[in-house]
DNA sequence: ATCGCTTTCGTAACCGCTTTCACGGAAACT
DNA sequence: AGTTTCCGTGAAAGCGGTTACGAAAGCGAT
């Protein structure tokens, strides 16, 4: 029985010989109140261990006093910790502003349902959308009024407030720092060039040899998915066609522990034979051996990011995107 | 602007022709409606796309339709896919049961703080807790009324509502695979003994040495923390003291791989010289090279179990804890 | 002491949905 | 035809906060 917790303003009040009125401008933190009066009610908050019913406040104030993060159903969650890890960013920022995290893991690509049932009346103050599913109807829903923020980059045409990677930046580290060891011969597994963060790690890596006035032939470049085998199958490809290659930037690590798989595979060594550079700077990437030299990003801070830039636009403010640097780790494959 | 959205019961009765009353029956499933107005009232709704508030009704109901994950802000996150995993199962149980998972990643054990605050007034409905942090606080709220389920087996004085993987069945499998193999001298390498999981995982090692008859000596048990590097200490302890070691098995594929590494590192083969057993059937098993053989557990299972039990918790059943069965995966170690 | 202005408080209406209760009519029974 | 049940229905009272509004009190000035 929660007979203890039967607690509301009308306790307070009495007990604190105010109104329920001022109780409430106190716990909103009203300042326009005698400060004794205050002290009181606080004390008497304190003492009984009062907590405000959300839902009557919410009813009340028409905020929820909760986010929603939506996530894909796909692999994503369940082979990579990366989600997972800008989810605890994203609860923490959120936390410490006094808000709340509602998960929805959902196929929200597949439009014979309609949409989230969730997002549409006052269930939710806002909604952090990761991975670009069916943008249509992130961009319905702002369109809406609700309250929108994207982790990673959203389409070209539609400009969502995002927080994202400098997925771009972080690819010319990798290959730059490839070029420093004196590479000549790089070759790059693209992860989802269909998706932003894909392409944007392309560009990177080919925005460095252009920019050094160097030519990257087609054969340089293979496509994966992120996943482990599609890095073995394309380090397999880019080996079949291309017998000059002496270094690799893979899209992730776990295209760069398939390719090594596959490298390995032709009783080549690596960093001997071929020096090898991953991205995200997952457990895998320790695990290898000899361990993956690998871009790190920060994904709580993106979590963090992205749950900040919903709060400034709570806040009515304007906010803008946020792109966060990345570093190379220096291990043992370059 | 939601101006749209601003319907209420008042637009719908209106709409319908018949009282606000009636609209809250049906949409709440009361059979002791006139079929006719039923129906009325349900094309209302369909043509224009209302929804629930759903504070109104948490308000008037007492119940919020939320029930709380709650995980501990430790590595396990950060490193680990599995808790993510298992979320992904709770949410999607949940959903299906017309509820949503509050997300609560807190440092719930540093007792500096009070608990977290969010659980008391009618914030939630119920609490799911990953992870043996400060179970005080677990039985707390349970005591108070709130329903709790624990995903994972709780100490075994407290006896709370649980799901778990059958960890000690698992150990078993793994520990009869190495048997068949022809293995006689089997170690172990330990996770946290101190928390439930690894107890059960040692337990069950030990439980078919005894079955069988043999006697295991210390000396074949060396205790590591789940991560790379406690598998790949505990490994060189184990070769350092014992020189007939012809398999391992370790108490997640992590420290496999970490073992892995120490074998290796002593110009020994994998499973030439040393079978090798993990277990999780996490990404790492398949990454690693050679791949290996482990014990998988059903993750989203877990949660989705844990979520059942939730709800059967919720409907005034009183449903019995859930062991998981586990699967032997062999690969390349064995 | 009175007036005018500011500041602090309490009363009461309201947020949108649920649910009790009483009512009217239909069905079942004398 | 007259009663008694039974059932569907709507009016209205909450659920527990918030907030518009006006009253009351404090203050300096006249």
């Amino acid at each position: 029985m929660k007979t203890s917790n039967k607690l509301t303003y009308t306790q307070i009040a009495r007990e604190a010989g105010v109104s329920e009125a001022t109780v409430s401008r106190v716990l909103n933190g009203d300042v326009r109140v005698d400060p004794d009066r205050a002290k009181r009610v606080q004390e008497v908050v304190a003492k009984l261990g009062y907590k405000k019913n959300r839902a009557a406040s919410a009813l009340a104030t028409g905020r929820t006093g909760l986010i929603a993060v939506i996530i894909d159903d796909d692999l994503s969650i369940f082979a990579d910790p990366f989600w997972a890890t800008v989810t605890s960013g994203v609860s923490r920022i959120l936390a410490e502003n006094n808000m709340q995290t509602l998960l929805l893991v959902g196929s929200s690509s597949k439009k014979d349902g309609q949409r989230p049932n969730y997002l549409d009346s006052g269930t939710v103050d806002g909604a952090i959308f990761f991975q670009v599913h069916d943008e249509e109807i992130v961009f319905q829903l702002a369109q809406e009024g609700l309250p929108v923020v994207m982790a990673g980059t959203p389409d070209i045409y539609l400009h969502f407030l995002h927080a994202d990677t400098d997925n771009v930046g972080g690819a010319k580290q990798a290959t730059q720092h490839l070029i420093d060891r004196g590479h000549n011969h790089i070759a790059t597994i693209t992860g989802d060039v269909e998706a932003s963060a894909g392409a944007q790690r392309l560009a990177g890596f080919l925005q460095v040899h252009m920019n050094l006035g160097r030519e990257v032939s087609a054969s340089m470049i293979a496509h994966g998915d992120y996943t482990h085998d599609s890095g073995f199958i394309a380090m397999n490809q880019l080996l079949d066609r291309n017998e000059r290659i002496d270094a690799v930037f893979a899209a992730n690590d776990l295209m760069a522990i398939g390719a090594m798989a596959a490298i390995h595979d032709r009783g080549l060594t690596v960093p001997g034979d071929i020096a090898l550079v991953g991205f995200d700077d997952s457990i895998v990437a320790q695990t290898a051996r000899p361990q993956l030299t690998t871009i790190r990003q920060d994904i709580v801070g993106l979590g963090a990011a992205a749950a900040e830039l919903m709060i400034e636009q709570l806040n009515g403010e304007d906010p803008k995107p946020r792109l966060l640097e990345t570093s190379l780790i220096v291990r043992e494959t370059t």
